[in-house]
RNA sequence: GGAUCUUUAGCUCAGUUGGUUAGAGCGUUCGCUUCACACGCGAGAGGUCGCUGGUUCGAGUCCAGUAAGAUCCACCA
């Protein structure tokens, strides 16, 4: 963290050229912070010192998007202020690699396919050419299948890390991770493990949603609405006196699962029939008719038919009218192919088995037209279109089945728990504030606890084994757990301890736990992961909590809410102190681009095309939380302004001026009133864009940065040229280039979050090390040596110049046309400013004779009489 | 059904605790090869701040209502 003396003139690094470009920045100075270790972290540190950032961990299956230079770059922006403002900043990058989308990858690229039984096999080495047919492809063990990952993925997030090094991204590439690396996955169950034995992770039977393709259950927090269209059915239940009771139904298919009608208590029409049997169509099976507060007497006829299970309602009236269970939908999405015992009656069982093994949209039919020919359907079935639950990447509506499943405690059951979370929530900074109602609500909205056992192959596996009894018969309630040193385990791969291999699925001997956990079940613990929990305490202690957690606000109620959750079981507090949130990138249509929507943006072609800079400038113009366009032209404004930095900069330095020349506090040297007047706007800026950046609100800083700049190179620069060449005096020269030095200083500094490639490059033609390690400029010292400084100085001169520029444009003659005369009027308040730059003024309008006259309400500029024109 | 956000120039957006005549860039029009920059420079045109009320000496800004768009959550018979 060497921080140059101001003042000190040190040899640059590289000296200013002729033609200067933004051109091959990017490769150059990425090659020189890596070698000077610009963004490493010094272990050797305190909390105080740190600043951390448990950053998102991409999919390096997936593909790269725009999305990612976008909100990448606003927590790099972030990262870099916290850094030159003397922090160490700890800025890991992580691989998210485990999860199906790294499954299906896998699988395809290698030709291979996972099964955990199988045995683990030294050196394996996948087909050369995968198989073109899927009962072709080698079958591999799980741990083969992990290092499978390994190895492609290792491939993938090359792609990834030359994308976020060509945009600039400040993080320390020695610490990274991978969520399905050997240390990933010990952290994983050694927090399950410690949840486990807490009671905050526990096994338990029940209704689950569950996806018939994947064949997986699901959780609440992977659930997306999908509009779909659906119908109405209506039939008669059958009364004990023979009266029909009507229902109305979007899934007949499940009428043999019925197992009670429901409707309200205060619902007059079923008084009567509370209490009561009625029996169902076509398959004759009994059910009771109960009293709910929550059927809804407006809904249909009033009285619902409840399956187990049709939708989460059904659900919790069988739970809380402890309704019986019969289930007839199997886990690949068909009817159960055996005839249920409950259906009793010859013509009923006959019906089911005329849909037996159908899948749930056949069945449907099946019972349809069963219930047209013995004409008990009501009426036609009334086509409409409702929301359905799916999985989020499944393309069959979801079912519920019952099945054994591991669950982590999150409130949705535990009103108390609930409200510790929330509480979290509180603690924590939101940046922009208004995104806390969204977890809020996710919160509150909780029907249960975290279902994290997924029925799938690949994944972090659950660490616990069960064992058999006499019988064979496995003990759910008495999991076998490893000891903690041991981990990561594959339980299907591994025996427990105290156990031989060959007891597996022995009696008296034992079974693995067949499942892997929720990929969120290692994602929520990416803080834990890279702050090296449970192996190196002490940088824990460093990092933890963080000070940044910076997303996506799509993944508020999975990463962000399940890190919450495991931070507060583990640790006891909120795993970070700010929550910066990230809009989404909208195509200029405004809608979100996506794959499917073919409107996709390759941001390494933008980066080539418009250079890092441009492109950081595009995604830094935007707030936290703003769902953004994809501009253009904004990236053509910050290549612009990058060009700029160069320009200005090569003349600055092209009038002599060097370090030497930067004034911190003793401003005796700067004696001109307009440059008085510039380095007071300065410490204005300074101050405003210090303050927005530690509020988090980076546009604000960039956008006061940027303005201030153009109106130095425009107004300020066009004025003193005169001066800077030495055209008036030794001491009007030298409070030039103090100016013009001190004000590249800081306008470097200021930009240098923003565009680190242009800003590093300049700083190197007359500085010493990296702009990137030096500290955030100062307002308060340089602001003193200031004082009675007119910072109105040099905004009036540039009207009176505007004005006079404006003349020569009516008369369409060059700028440098020189003004014989010209009349200026203002208030006398105006007039004494504009005395203090009347010299630059003259010079840099080639103006002869310019006539001060107090009065008026606004400074004109009038009689402005021109040179005549040059003969062609 | 609950919650949140957005609405300012043709476009993309600023506008901090209410304070003179509402800003920027792009686009557009008219000019200029000015010795840092044609990947440039200068100048001009362009807005009753979604709408209706209210508070106030004063409202783009605060309050209430309303419209349109977007998002999150819940519901899903």
């Amino acid at each position: 963290m060497a921080e140059i003396t101001p003042g000190t003139d040190t040899p640059a690094s590289s000296t200013v050229p002729d033609k200067p470009a933004l051109e091959g920045l990017e490769a150059k100075l990425n090659t020189r912070w890596r070698e000077e270790g610009t963004y490493a972290f010094n272990p050797q540190t305190t909390r105080e010192q740190v600043y951390s950032i448990d950053t998102p961990p991409p999919t390096a299956s997936g593909s790269l998007h725009v999305g990612h230079v976008f909100s990448y770059t606003q927590t790099d922006v972030l990262a870099r202020f916290q850094r030159m403002r003397g922090k160490n900043v700890f800025y890991p990058m992580g691989w998210d690699d485990n999860g199906l989308p790294t499954e299906r990858r896998v699988q395809n690229y290698f030709g291979v396919r996972c099964d955990p039984t199988y045995k683990y096999v030294e050196g394996y080495q996948p087909p050369e050419k995968p198989a073109k047919n899927q009962r072709d492809w080698d079958v591999v063990s799980r741990q083969n299948f992990i290092e499978l990952c390994e190895q492609l993925a290792t491939e993938d997030e090359k792609v990834f890390e030359d994308l976020f090094t060509t945009l600039g991204l400040s993080v320390d590439w020695d610490i990274t991770y991978r969520t399905i690396d050997d240390h990933s996955r010990a952290t994983s169950q050694r927090a399950f493990l410690r949840d486990f034995g807490k009671g905050d992770a526990y096994l338990s039977e029940a209704p689950t949603m569950w996806d018939v393709t994947f064949r997986t259950a699901v959780a609440q927090a992977e659930l997306e609405d999908r509009e779909m269209p659906g119908a109405y059915h209506r039939y008669n239940f059958t009364a004990e006196d023979g009266r029909g009771i009507e229902i109305m139904t979007t899934r007949p298919e499940l009428l043999p699962a019925a197992v009670a009608l429901v409707a309200h208590p205060d619902d007059e029409r079923y008084q009567d029939l509370f209490g009561k049997k009625v029996t169902s169509p076509l398959f004759g099976v009994e059910v009771e008719v109960k009293a709910h507060p929550l059927a809804k007497p407006d809904k249909g006829t009033g009285i619902a038919m409840v399956c187990t299970f049709g939708d989460l309602t059904d659900v919790t009236w069988w739970r809380e009218l402890q309704l019986p269970t019969r289930a007839i939908m199997g886990r690949d999405g068909r009817l159960l192919s055996e005839t249920p015992e409950w259906i009793t009656s010859e013509a009923g069982r006959a019906n089911y088995e005329r849909i037996a093994g159908k899948t749930a949209f056949s069945a449907k039919e099946g019972v349809v037209a069963m219930l047209r020919e013995n004409e008990l359907l009501i009426g036609e079935p009334e086509k409409i279109s409702h929301p359905v639950n799916f999985y989020e990447k499944g393309d069959k509506p979801l079912e519920i089945v019952t099945s054994r499943q591991w669950y982590i405690r999150n409130g949705g059951r535990d009103a108390e728990r609930r409200e510790e979370l929330i509480q979290r929530g509180r603690e924590l900074e939101w940046h922009p504030g208004h995104m806390r109602s969204r977890y809020e609500n996710w919160v509150e909205g909780l029907n249960g606890d975290w279902l994290v056992s997924r029925q799938r192959f690949f994944g972090v596996p659950i660490p616990v084994w069960y064992p058999l009894d006499a019988e064979g018969n496995p003990d759910y309630e008495h999991p076998i757990v490893p000891d903690e040193a041991l981990l990561p385990v594959d339980p299907a791969a591994q025996a427990p301890a105290g156990y031989e291999e060959s007891q597996r699925g022995v009696a008296g001997g034992f079974v693995g736990d067949p499942d892997v956990l929720d990929t969120w079940a290692t994602s929520s613990l990416t803080p834990q992961i890279v702050g090296g929990w449970g192996v190196d305490d002490e940088r824990f202690r460093k990092v933890f909590p963080f000070d940044l957690r910076p997303q996506g606000h799509d993944i508020i109620r999975t990463w962000l809410f399940s890190t919450i959750v495991r931070a507060n079981s583990l640790e006891g507090q909120t795993p970070w102190k700010h929550a910066a949130l990230s809009g989404w990138i909208l195509d200029p249509d405004r809608k979100k681009m996506s794959k499917s929507k073919g409107n996709v943006v390759v941001p390494t072609d933008i980066l080539e095309q418009f250079g890092a800079d441009a492109v950081r400038y595009w995604a830094a113009s935007a707030k936290l939380g703003a769902d953004t366009a994809y501009e253009i032209g904004q990236m053509k404004i910050g290549r612009r302004l990058a060009i700029k930095v160069l320009n200005a900069s090569k003349f600055a330095l092209g009038m002599g001026v060097s370090a030497a020349d930067v004034v911190t506090d003793d401003t005796s040297v700067i004696t001109n009133e307009l440059d008085r007047s510039l380095l007071a706007r300065l410490v204005a800026v300074i101050e405003q864009a210090t303050r927005a950046f530690e509020n988090y609100e980076y546009a604000r800083a960039l956008n006061l940065t940027e303005s201030f700049f153009w109106s130095f190179t425009d107004d300020y620069v066009e004025l003193i040229k005169d001066r800077a060449y030495g055209g008036v005096s030794p001491e009007e020269t030298a409070s030039v280039r103090a100016t013009l030095a001190t004000t590249l200083d800081a306008v470097l500094r200021l930009l240098a979050p923003f565009q680190p490639f242009a800003t590093d490059e300049v700083w190197g033609w007359w500085r010493e090390g990296s702009v990137h390690r030096a500290s955030w400029p100062e307002a308060d010292a340089l602001g003193a040596g200031l004082e009675g400084a007119d910072p109105e100085v040099l905004p009036t001169v540039g009207v009176a110049l505007a004005g006079l520029r404006k003349a020569k444009s009516e008369a369409k003659v060059k700028q440098r046309t020189a003004v014989l005369a010209a009349t200026i009027t203002a208030p006398a308040e105006q007039i004494a400013r504009l005395r203090g730059g009347l010299g630059d003024l003259k010079a840099a309008t080639a103006a002869a004779e310019l006539t001060l006259v107090t009065g008026g309400e606004e400074l004109l500029v009038s009689d402005v009489e021109l040179e005549a024109p040059e003969e062609a």
